[in-house]
DNA sequence: TATGAATGAGCATTCATTCAT
DNA sequence: AATGAATGAATGCTCATTCAT
């Protein structure tokens, strides 16, 4: 019998290191020597596990947009603080600026694959989508009807995501929630 | 008598087919061959007019980031539209939403090296500026009461920026003049 | 009791997975992972029966070796119609093709080592001596006046074997037994 | 102005030193970094002035191929004396040996590549028609009662060429010579 | 007996850069 | 001013081999 692994637990090893690198150094200048010594492993272990260097990049992908996600669901209580759920998904600490930063790396990335550029489009009309749920919940009113007030509270997330993420300073807590809570206060009422 | 050149020309030839491949494929993916070959010139000529590939990006930025601004003063009419003026900057045509994919792909880019980060961070505190000015015009407040109503603006511009630049069919004009309007409609009045 | 496996009957079975592999793709491009594929094993199956890939190979091609004499002699009657042994020999179905081009491929390969150059040495040697006793027993004369009429039938199904290998479409049965039948009207008389 | 260099007479080098390292030690085992070294350039060098290792692949074969059909060319009197041509094309040196080494190589190498395959098959090709002209020359013959007797020949200097560029010390220039005029001594004449 | 995880050297290839002309 | 020849370091990737289990 060969030495027991855990597949997924090695896989997810190699991904986070990879999220670090790109999320750092970007996607092109990540090279797989570097994920293999970031993760403790050799250049070997990476192409073991994964099929290219592609494969690694949308594995960290799916990692940071998961974690993402996670925080956001998280959490969630009942009934609903939504600031307060965006604010824990948001960059506050190294580990979710590191997300944000890969989404980000990610998105332009996607746009010149095709497959990966479906991957983007799905994850992104999910999030609209429960922004519009969330908008509709909040202001009391039909998906419909909150449709361009999502749109603004995307923009508005996604702002303060990118800024975070880059210039940490700049945005600590207090001020990701000032502008979270201004957009929600103007956000379903009769303008 | 030496052959007289216009070095100032040649290096916009230059920084525009950069622009061009950046906004393609990516920074790291433009070869100083590919520029060369896009301007009509040889590998040669473009380092002879820049000191490395850095040098060359960063005019291709600045080439972007000039160009939005120009459409943007450009149709800035007396009394200011501000909703015109903002969709004359915004992906409208093939130049337009090539400036706005080097502007995507420098912010990227940038957050790695001290210098660019500075003109990244210069650029934006501008156009942060800009929009609380136009805030306070628009609803009739200071500078200060603006800030959060210019900050979602700018999240709302930079997000319409982005989105169609990287897919243009689905943000036609009249889809950017709605979320817009829909924006403007929400600024400047008590909450 | 340790499990019994039949040691000869794997290592029969990897090395015919090795030779149609080698016939092929050519034996650099054969992989020891693609040889315990194709027999339906794993990588570490082939590296415990066989030292190193070297061993496999020489393996592969004594079976395809054994292979082309064992067609060869099966077909020998008595008394002996030499045209239809031969024609038995050379490549007319899957098996006997891929015989001949793992025997082609080897006797390139053979050039580069020592041992291997004396196995093909002897391996040409032994099928001129018997193509010597073939002319001798077809002409009524003596080995020694049949050794150039040896050499030119060798070269003849050396190239049959050769072509119609790499190119079956070209030299169906009919074809091979033409030239074959040509070449032994030449042999053994007065020039 | 940039350095002038004759481009073809440094893919010639190149080439040549390809050649020798193919006839050497195979065309897998040979690598970029070698041919550079052996043409006294550096790796670089090598990708400079040729594609990819096919390309340089390539051109050794049409270095070799031409090099032995220019020695046959060259042999030919008026009136031709055809075993003298022919011993002229066969391996009788080092660059003869090496020309008929890689063609040797090539042929199988070929087989795997489609537009390699169209290649080889257009070079054999007019080998056989050159060596139908020739016999029904020698025979007084017409092409069409010439063409086993050719493809007769064409096996005999196929298979001389092949041992005696593997194995030189077995086929000296007298044997060749004596194979050769056994087998035109038994062209052309009633059976 | 048999597995497959792990290694690391080696490959073809790409590319920014230098520099002689 | 302008060229493009030349470099060589670096990259992603492949693969025979080793070895703990």
């Amino acid at each position: 019998m060969p030495k027991i692994v855990d597949h997924d637990e090695r896989r997810a090893t190699i991904s986070s290191a990879a999220a670090d690198l790109i999320a750092e150094v970007g996607i092109e200048a990540t090279t797989m020597k570097q994920i293999g010594a970031r993760a403790g492993r050799t250049t070997g272990a990476v192409t073991h596990y994964f099929a290219d260097k592609d494969d690694v990049v949308l594995a960290a992908l799916l990692l940071a947009d998961g974690s993402i996600q996670r925080r956001f669901t998280a959490a969630l209580t009942t009934p609903p603080n939504l600031v307060e759920a965006l604010l824990a998904a948001l960059p506050n600490d190294a580990e979710s600026r590191r997300d944000w930063r890969v989404w980000r790396v990610f998105s332009d990335y996607a746009t010149r694959s095709e497959s990966l550029l479906m991957q983007y489009r799905a994850s992104s009309a999910s999030w609209l989508d429960t922004a519009t749920e969330m908008v509709a919940y909040h202001a009391g009113c039909s998906a419909d009807e909150a449709r361009l007030d999502a749109e603004m509270l995307v923009a508005v997330v996604d702002a303060i995501g990118d800024e975070a993420s880059v210039d940490p300073d700049s945005w600590p807590p207090e001020r990701q929630r000032e502008l979270l809570e201004h957009c929600f206060a103007k956000i379903g009422r009769v303008a």
